[in-house]
DNA sequence: AGATGTTTATCGGTTC
DNA sequence: GAACCGATAAACATCT
């Protein structure tokens, strides 16, 4: 239950750094005095990279301090990771687009929305963050408490997020953690726990390799990337929790007392250092590790096999590396991308498909003109919309063959809505069950009790 | 010195 | 209950 999820960050000084005092969290019972649309609690766990203190959104008419009204030329603030703004902060925009008719500005600017938008838009749309207690909440407390609750995203999804967000699909640890705490505003106290935590994750998971600098670029820190086969490590579509941990299949041999079917899905058989590989780029270099050792080596890119340092002007050179891993691994480029989950990193992430769920003022209007209710309500709203126009949602709510609505129009305007409730895998699955009578997947998890803990 | 990276250990929660 | 996953701490090494 989201509503689980601890509210920290209370005794952080430095707040009002981050957030302009004009944002108001205001509860989804005030929310109708805003022309019903309470665009102010968007974003609440979520900031946009680049949006730091001296970008914050305390001009904005709709106090919303974290949405980046002005994406276009926030831009310039944007950190390393900025790959990120592709398909957060113009996901947000559109979001926001998508909700609230008057921010149609954003709208016609951003691409899309995507489904981190909804994430910050929990406040709106999941009663998982106890919107009840809300109420009685004395605002400003609340808004505190209630901004910087830890993501229930692991640090694994994280990083997934920001390599798979990054144009390079590489980032370096810097930019790592740059782009998580631009993201989460969370993960701007504490550093050095969670830092310690990502190292740690990068360094123990198989799915994360480090590729070095070329030694024409010298610079801090080497730097790290998905490996191939890792693209669905999430493929039950919840970032809370892998299903499988990603190994490699070499590995998985040496352990002796291991499930075979460990790697699984996860793993293609030659994928793992790529040696077996015609093409001669790249290789990865086992780093031998002990057999006890529940995590094998390290995988590393050979310097003399992995292109120039990138940023900026070896960007394409990036590109063209990372596409030969996927290559490698006889993937298609677009393998990290390549399920639907409803709660799958396509649609937490992939701008591609952002485009296909945007919605802008005429769809918010053709929705109210079809009487589905208050848009800014998300989910609750489409809950009831699913009983009104017998929208029956069998099982994948983001498939539009799964509505049997009579207008195609209104049901490709649902389908992107929905997609955009639902693409955050922070909206409880029972929840969205029992919204959209939809079956949860056998494995789901629900968010960790875990979170809870102290951050 | 500080950042980065590796490794070990422990604990709690989840899944099977 | 075992195995697994994730978070966290910490020691240590290496690099810039």
């Amino acid at each position: 239950m989201l509503s689980a999820v601890k509210m920290e960050g209370h005794e952080h000084s430095d707040w009002n750094a981050y957030y302009g005092e004009p944002e108001c969290y205001t509860s989804v019972g005030n929310m109708t005095q805003h022309t019903g649309l309470g665009m102010n609690s968007m974003s609440t766990y979520m900031s946009m990279p680049g949006m730091t203190s001296t970008s914050n959104m305390s001009g904005s008419p709709m106090n919303m301090s974290y949405v980046n009204t002005g994406v276009n030329h926030s831009m310039a603030g944007m950190s390393p990771g900025s790959g990120a703004m592709h398909g957060m902060g113009a996901g947000m925009a559109g979001m926001s687009a998508a909700l609230n008719p008057n921010m149609s500005p954003i709208n016609t600017q951003s691409p899309s929305m995507n489904a981190l938008s909804s994430y910050s838009n929990m406040s709106v749309m999941s009663p998982m963050y106890g919107q009840s207690n809300i109420r009685s909440r004395d605002p400003k407390t609340y808004r505190r408490s209630y901004t910087h609750a830890k993501p229930p995203y692991s640090y694994i999804s994280l990083i997934t997020m920001a390599l798979q967000q990054s144009t390079t699909k590489m980032l370096t640890l810097n930019e790592l953690y740059q782009w998580i705490q631009d993201l989460f505003p969370f993960y701007r106290q504490n550093q050095q726990r969670w830092q310690n935590s990502i190292r740690h994750s990068l360094s123990f998971n198989d799915c994360f390799l480090k590729v070095p600098r070329s030694p024409d670029k010298p610079g801090k820190g080497s730097f790290w990337t998905l490996h191939p086969d890792s693209g669905n490590m999430f493929e039950n579509g919840c970032y809370l929790r892998r299903q499988k941990r990603f190994r490699c299949e070499k590995d998985l041999g040496r352990e002796t007392g291991k499930k075979a079917s460990e790697g699984g899905s996860n793993s293609s058989p030659e994928s793992c250092n790529g040696n077996e590989s015609p093409h001669p780029t790249p290789s990865v270099k086992d780093v031998k590790r002990p057999l006890s050792d529940p995590k094998p080596r390290q995988q590393v890119m050979s310097p003399a096999e992995h292109a120039p340092s990138p940023i900026p002007q070896t960007h394409h050179l990036l590109s063209q590396h990372h596409s030969v891993l996927v290559h490698e691994a006889h993937l298609k480029p677009e393998h990290h991308y390549s399920f639907n989950h409803p709660f799958s990193i396509n649609n937490l992430m992939s701008s591609e498909q952002q485009h296909h769920h945007k919605m802008d003022l005429k769809t918010y209007e053709q929705m109210m003109q079809y009487g589905y209710g208050s848009p800014m309500t998300g989910a609750l709203s489409m809950g009831s919309m699913s009983t009104k126009t017998g929208i029956d949602v069998a099982s994948t709510p983001t498939d539009t063959s799964y509505y049997q609505v009579n207008s195609d129009r209104v049901r490709v305007e649902i389908n992107a809505v929905m997609t955009s409730v639902l693409g955050s895998s922070l909206l409880e699955s029972s929840r969205i069950s029992s919204l959209f009578n939809v079956q949860r997947p056998q494995t789901y998890p629900e968010v960790s009790s875990q979170y809870t803990r102290e951050g």
